[in-house]
DNA sequence: GTTAGAATTTAGCCAAGACTAAATTTTGAA
DNA sequence: TTCAAAATTTAGTCTTGGCTAAATTCTAAC
């Protein structure tokens, strides 16, 4: 009677996914959009909308683009809930460092059992943010809303701290890692380059750096040093778990 | 060049690793037994076992059964490792109880890394034991040799050393758990009942338990209270363990 | 408003890995 | 030794989820 979506394959639960973060991050999804995000043809991708759409956990207007319905964003954030518990769980509890958990991941996060899913929740305290700052759904599908404000949009002289970092790629990743630009850390924005240069900021240490625009946009802020939701501690350390 | 078993699916390392236990536990390996160990059909057991021999993973004697190469065994062993330091990576670092983690490492065992199984074999300190005392196939897949002797083997007045429960049920392990039957405990083997009757053990806390000849027959020990290889402590103790 | 090019869908194909039913081989009891 | 039952293999089918090529629809430049 509940349990419809345990029938939904990995692949299903791939492309509800990448339909949710087309949709979260560029507003819409088109056949083209999902298809490069998953690596795969445009024909492909209409195949598996119809099938979703079939399901009810999609709406294809044809020629135009897909939608989740509510039970596939249901879904879709079960799928994100499961990649950012791991991300966090394997940063925390194995120390792997925070350019590699995305790739593994995602490949445990379709095979996350419920059972497993809470043990891994409750030992690492509920959190709300995996490693690189992005909300964790809770269990019941609610999910912080995004910041608003990159790195590329506070006015200079501000100054901020570091909320999520959206870039994926493994060396920037570690590029920023490597500047202490990392969520919670503190910068001072010094100043915007003219003609979309780079962004020059002051990392904690002292050190100016200066962070192609591109890259500053993908790196967002709060302007205030209020503590906003932050990762929980585990319920107890492991390892010296740096990024 | 190496990567030939890359291209290995879940379903042939399924394959190899069923193959691989039943010729260890009972010697051979026909393709009914094959496809019972797997719950399909034999003729879906006869079609993989022709593909593996295409691959030179298996020997396929029509009518006769199966025989893994050596290259077909170094796979399954490759499997039975990841699916052994998963089973204890979820028992000491999560807690999870013994009668739990075999069908939860059954789903990870087949998209683990070879970065994460490294991770996770230095988090454990190289461990030589699962959970059930089953041993773990080093990297170079080598493997300890099984026991000899179970329960219903021993003299009785014997003091043994439980060294592997072979018991896979749930319901028996939690049984077990509870009479403090568990790797590495000590019992004396009371009295063999005639007629394949139960085996009467008496544990650590002085009590005495009638076990099932059948039962007693899957859990193995060692006589002599020399200190087997045994499960290694993990580099830092994360939750009280308990089975 | 045409119309070329981009985006999308349709049509048809393929491989993996499951299934059932039918054919074949092996085995063990009489 | 024979032969029926059990085990195994063969033949043919199905579903999933990819693919390419061709057809269709949308869009933006003229």
């Amino acid at each position: 009677m509940e349990n419809k979506h345990a029938t939904l394959t990995a692949a299903m639960e791939d492309y509800l996914k990448a339909i949710y973060e087309l949709q979260a991050t560029t507003g819409t999804t088109t056949t083209t959009a999902l298809a490069t995000a998953l690596n795969i043809s445009a024909a492909s991708a209409t195949n598996m909308i119809k099938k979703l759409a079939e399901l009810k956990l999609a709406r294809h207007s044809p020629y135009r683009g897909v939608e989740l319905t509510t039970a596939g964003e249901k879904i879709a954030l079960e799928v994100v809930r499961h990649h950012r518990l791991i991300e966090l769980f394997l940063h925390q509890a194995l120390g792997i460092p925070w350019d590699e958990v995305h790739v593994e991941a995602h490949k445990l996060e379709h095979v996350l059992s419920d059972n497993l899913e809470n043990h891994i929740a409750d030992f690492l305290g509920d959190p709300t943010k995996d490693p690189h700052g992005d909300p964790i759904p809770s269990k019941a599908g609610i999910i912080a809303d995004r910041e608003r404000e990159s790195l590329a949009d506070g006015a200079p002289g501000a100054r901020v701290t570091i909320q999520r970092v959206g870039a994926q790629d493994p060396a920037r990743l570690r590029y920023l890692r490597e500047l202490g630009i990392v969520p919670q850390a503190r910068v001072n924005i010094v100043a915007h380059a003219p003609f979309e240069g780079p962004v020059r900021v002051r990392t904690e240490d002292g050190a100016e750096h200066a962070l192609d625009r591109g890259l500053a946009r993908q790196i967002w802020v709060a302007e205030k040093s209020r503590p906003k939701t932050r990762v929980h501690a585990p319920r107890k350390m492991i390892k010296g778990s740096r990024q």
